[in-house]
DNA sequence: ATGAGTGCAAATAGTTTGCAAGCTG
DNA sequence: CAGCTTGCAAACTATTTGCACTCAT
């Protein structure tokens, strides 16, 4: 499930086992996720694989493509938007997101199992699930002037 | 937790205790929320409200008012849009949701405490959390000619 | 009478769609 | 050369904001 050696290989033969097309944009989008130590906007991919006169229209139906296929995992925001991050299919697993600068972390603890079976029991079919804790970061934590610090 | 004859009583106590006013529009509005059996977007809460010809944006700004004093809870939907249910403050809980008809059910379920933990010891403060279970409830299942069915 | 609520109009933001042209396998 | 991909322009949708006016406490 990491980022090993054989993790850009596998993708790639998933895209090629699809009826996916790839470009050079799709490639260097593709690398930059790949290479992205975290989930990104569609606007920071087009920035970090150099294409800035790309049209985002472009990376965002290239995400889709991406998605359709199994490799991409979408993360929402608290607010708005969403950030997008390529896994291997199986490799399901959700995120604390920094609500100020985006910074993620992996979160593996996942109940979809336990929450898909009650939803079925309730009628529930073709059952998806959404878990993400927001807060805020380290470096994005107000500096108080440490009111609770006596000794100053 | 449930709606009891203390439910509104509730309810109205908190807003009585805030800086809130209260309207016609306003009364009509929570009136409406608490008598829906389940979460309901802004336009439908206009129009089971009663009010057709107020803005929406009284509407969201009610609910905005409402969920500051905490008794407003909000549930994002798989695509856009959202969800509102009046709650007690206390009263925190998740849902399935169908991704059709947009009907929902109580999930009494929550990771809350845990998945606050594991964020304060990755240095997250102030952290809040989004779990929702989306599916295709019984109503909304596509009709298939019994496919699997031998017997036609 | 002070500050909260309301309506109108317009903006926002992220994402999606239509269509014509360009490229890949 | 079929059909996937791209760009441009425009739409979309749910929600938000500014401002002037009205109303509740």
């Amino acid at each position: 499930m990491k980022r090993d050696n054989g993790f850009l290989k596998r993708i790639l033969y998933t895209i090629e086992s699809s009826p996916l097309r790839m470009t050079q944009k799709r490639e260097r989008l593709l690398d930059a996720l790949v290479a992205s130590d975290r989930p990104i906007s569609a606007a920071v991919l087009r920035d970090k694989a150099g294409l800035p006169d790309s049209d985002l229209v472009t990376v965002y139906r290239t995400l889709e493509a991406f998605e359709r296929v199994g490799i991409i995992q979408r993360i929402p925001l608290e607010e708005s938007g969403c950030l997008f991050e390529v896994t291997e299919p199986e490799d399901h697993h959700h995120h604390f997101v920094c609500r100020e600068c985006h910074r993620t972390e992996r979160l593996d603890f996942c109940l979809g199992k336990e929450l898909e079976e009650r939803a079925k029991k309730l009628g529930f079919t073709e059952v998806t699930h959404l878990m993400e804790v927001y807060g805020l970061c380290e470096d994005c934590q107000p500096v108080h002037e440490s009111v609770d610090c006596v000794g100053g």
